[in-house]
DNA sequence: AAAATTACTTAACAATGTTAATTTTCCAAA
DNA sequence: TTTGGAAAATTAACATTGTTAAGTAATTTT
């Protein structure tokens, strides 16, 4: 069945092709510019063709959700040297900022669009496969830092969820231009690195007390 | 000129109504339904009225905003009472996720939808006084702990960012379905306050060490 | 009463996501 | 090779959205 297998192909092609260009629109014009028409435009089909590959506009948009983690996890790969899981953690901060300020636009679609959720929903699967693995790692950092003295033990859970907190509102804060307007634009990145800084500062701390 | 001032009149009117309007529809139906054809439907004036009164939709979403803020300094009265600094920065904590959590859609159009920034940028006054005094109530009360020895002296600016961008992490994470799909929903809402007690636990703890 | 200003509406434009109905394409069997 | 049928793709529309140019109606001023 030659032609069948080449029939798959080509219908995966169409699939990247609808992908790829929805990228291209994506990382050129931003978020608001993927739309189904422009994608047509670029892949040359006529809009409805989409619908025959994706359910509907929330799933392309998952995708780039599923872009922007890979993109994360490869900025992650220089968190491989440290191995003082404290150090590992505040490097992880750092990286985190860097990437939601480099990449503004991934990270909205990753963690501040409703539209990937919503087609998370209608999945078969409805985990957030990405979230789990993110959060996942942060909760073993931490532990691994409880376990060798450097964080107070406790509630793994909600220590991860602090700390994701944190550097998640001052992204999300930047991204949505609510600190531009409140904090000198020249020192804002640095001015969020520092309070990462404090953060780790007074956990370092409250370990030591007395 | 009793003709022009009952003309202004009820030209506030038209104007009050508009805004009564949206947000009836806001509080009902939800953010994406204040349109400005359902708007327009409830005053029973044709579309085109309402860019008499308002340049653009952004402008109503503005005034949203505006709203939200009110609420959530009614929600802030309780903190009179509290003389403490440290416990009323707890307080005052609280009191954020309660808000986000009980008013979600207040909360994005305050914190997380573009439309109000936008908005004003196109104003005359382009400062975000709401975030502004927000913000400079929360350094006023840090700086105060520090005064008093509850937290260790440094950069109130970094500080308050830390604390501000946790909380709003949290809840940002929460109304945008991260959170929902990482923790038992049945204790989201305790675990984001634990988060807020282990932040303020070793604040406290930082400055008794040794 | 006529002129001029103000208030308001009609009708449209240019987008958007989505879908029903139709046509085209292409492979397999007669 | 022709024909039948399935698959793929398109056309054309629907129902929305925000916004605006042009025109009408009402009201005030002269």
């Amino acid at each position: 069945m030659g032609i069948k297998d080449r029939k798959e192909k080509q219908k995966l092609d169409i699939r990247k092709q609808i992908l790829d260009a929805s990228v291209r629109l994506f990382v050129e014009e931003g978020f608001e510019h993927v739309t189904i028409r422009k994608i047509a435009d670029i892949i040359e089909y006529s809009p409805t063709t989409i619908y025959h590959h994706f359910k509907d506009k929330n799933e392309i948009l998952f995708n780039l959700h599923e872009l922007g983690f890979a993109k994360f996890m490869e900025m992650n790969l220089n968190l491989a040297d440290i191995a003082n899981p404290l150090l590992r953690l505040h490097k992880m901060g750092e990286n985190y900022i860097e990437f939601g300020l480099t990449h503004p636009e991934f990270y909205d679609v990753m963690f501040i669009q409703k539209a990937p959720m919503e087609a998370l929903e209608q999945m078969e699967n409805c985990d957030w496969d990405r979230g789990d693995a993110a959060l996942n790692g942060l909760k073993e950092l931490i532990a691994s830092c409880m376990e060798h003295g450097y964080v107070k033990k406790g509630n793994v859970e909600a220590v991860s969820m602090a700390i994701w907190g944190m550097v998640h509102g001052l992204v999300s804060l930047a991204i949505r231009d609510r600190l531009g307007k409140l904090v000198d634009k020249e020192h804002m990145k640095a001015t969020m690195h520092q309070s990462l800084n404090w953060l780790m500062g007074i956990m370092d701390e409250s370990i030591r007390k007395g």
